[in-house]
DNA sequence: ATAGGCGCCTGTAAGC
DNA sequence: TGCTTACAGGCGCCTA
C-alpha cells in the first residue's frame, strides 16, 4: 500500500480509547491501587499530589469513556481522567519509554508513556456533544446543529463539543463514506447529507471499534497489551494517495481547522 | 456566539 | 552520509 508521510500521525480517536478502555476494565476492575509515581510531566499540569494520594487504597471500580477520554473510576467516587493526546499510550505490565505517569494496581503495573507530552492526567473534562454510537447523535441533531454553522463540516466534526470523539481519521473516512467534501460549509448540508453523514460516522467508528482501532505505522499506536489495531488495513482514503475508490485523492493543507485535508475530488461532490 | 489563527511538543522524513 | 528544517495534530486560548 502507497502511503503518503500522512502515515506517521498517531491519533487516538474514539476507537483506540475505547480498546483500551475495553482491556483496562477486563484486566484491573476491582483491583486496588496501591502506590503511583509521576514522571515528567505532559505539557499540561500534572495533578495535584493531594488528588491522587486520595487514590491510595481505592478500588478501580469501572474504567468508563467520554469522547476521547478514559475516566477511572475508584471507590468512593473518585475519579482519574486520562487523555492520550496524539501519541499517548497506556501500557500494562511495562514501563518503556516518556513514561509520564505510573500506578500499581495490586502488582500490576499500569503506565501512561506520551512521547510528545500532549496528553493529559488528572484533567477537567470539557463540554461534550452526544457519543457517536448513541442514539442521541442522529441525523436530526446533526442537521439542527449545523443549520447555522458556516465553518467546514470537517471541523464541525472535530469538534467534541458537537460530537465527542471523532479525530482526523475517522473524521475523513465517514466523510468519504458520506461523499461530502471536507471543506463543504456544514450549514449547507441537507437532510439527506446529515443522514448519509450519521450512518458513515457510525459506520467507521463502529469498525474501528470492532477492529480495535487504528495503526498507522510501526511506533504509533498499540494497545495496553502492545497489540495493534486493524482498521488500518480497511482506511479508503485516510493516509493514501489513491483511494480504494480508484481516484487520485487530494489533499489541502492548513485550510481546514489549520490542518491537512484529504479527500476524493471524484467521490465527494 | 462563532470562526479562525497560534502555540504547545517531539519523532519522523524530506531536503540540502 | 550527516545535519537542518518542516511538518504532523488535539486542544486551549486568544482575537476579531
Amino acid at each position: 500500500m502507497v502511503y503518503t508521510r500522512l502515515e506517521t500521525i498517531r491519533m487516538p480517536e474514539l476507537p483506540e480509547v475505547e480498546t483500551v478502555r475495553r482491556i483496562l476494565e477486563e484486566r484491573l476492575k476491582g483491583l486496588k491501587l496501591t502506590s503511583y509515581e509521576l514522571g515528567r510531566p505532559t505539557f499540561y499540569r500534572a495533578p495535584p499530589k493531594a488528588s491522587l494520594d486520595a487514590l491510595l487504597g481505592a478500588t478501580l471500580e469501572a474504567v468508563r469513556r467520554r469522547g476521547k477520554y478514559l475516566i477511572l473510576s475508584f471507590s468512593g467516587g473518585k475519579e482519574l481522567t486520562l487523555h492520550l493526546g496524539m501519541s499517548g499510550r497506556i501500557v500494562l505490565g511495562g514501563k518503556g519509554p516518556h513514561t509520564r505517569f505510573q500506578f500499581t494496581v495490586e502488582g500490576q503495573v499500569v503506565s501512561f508513556n506520551d512521547a510528545r507530552r500532549f496528553g493529559r492526567v488528572g484533567c477537567e473534562l470539557p463540554e461534550f456533544g452526544p457519543e457517536p454510537l448513541s442514539a442521541e447523535f442522529s441525523p436530526s441533531y446533526l442537521f439542527k446543529t449545523l443549520r447555522k454553522r458556516k465553518a467546514p463540516i470537517k471541523a464541525m466534526l472535530m469538534d467534541q463539543a458537537i460530537v465527542a470523539g471523532l479525530g482526523n481519521i475517522y473524521a475523513t473516512e465517514a466523510l468519504f463514506e458520506a461523499r461530502i467534501r471536507p471543506g463543504k460549509a456544514a450549514g449547507a448540508l441537507s437532510r439527506a447529507d446529515c443522514e448519509r453523514l450519521t450512518a458513515a460516522i457510525k459506520k467507521v467508528l463502529a469498525l474501528g471499534v470492532e477492529l480495535g482501532g487504528s495503526t498507522l505505522e510501526d511506533s504509533a499506536y498499540l494497545d495496553p497489551l502492545g497489540r495493534p489495531g486493524g482498521f488500518q488495513d480497511r482506511v479508503a482514503i485516510y493516509g493514501r494517495k489513491t483511494g480504494l475508490c480508484g481516484h487520485a485523492l487530494k489533499a489541502t493543507r492548513k485550510t481546514i481547522s489549520g490542518r491537512t485535508s484529504l479527500y476524493c475530488p471524484v467521490c465527494q461532490q
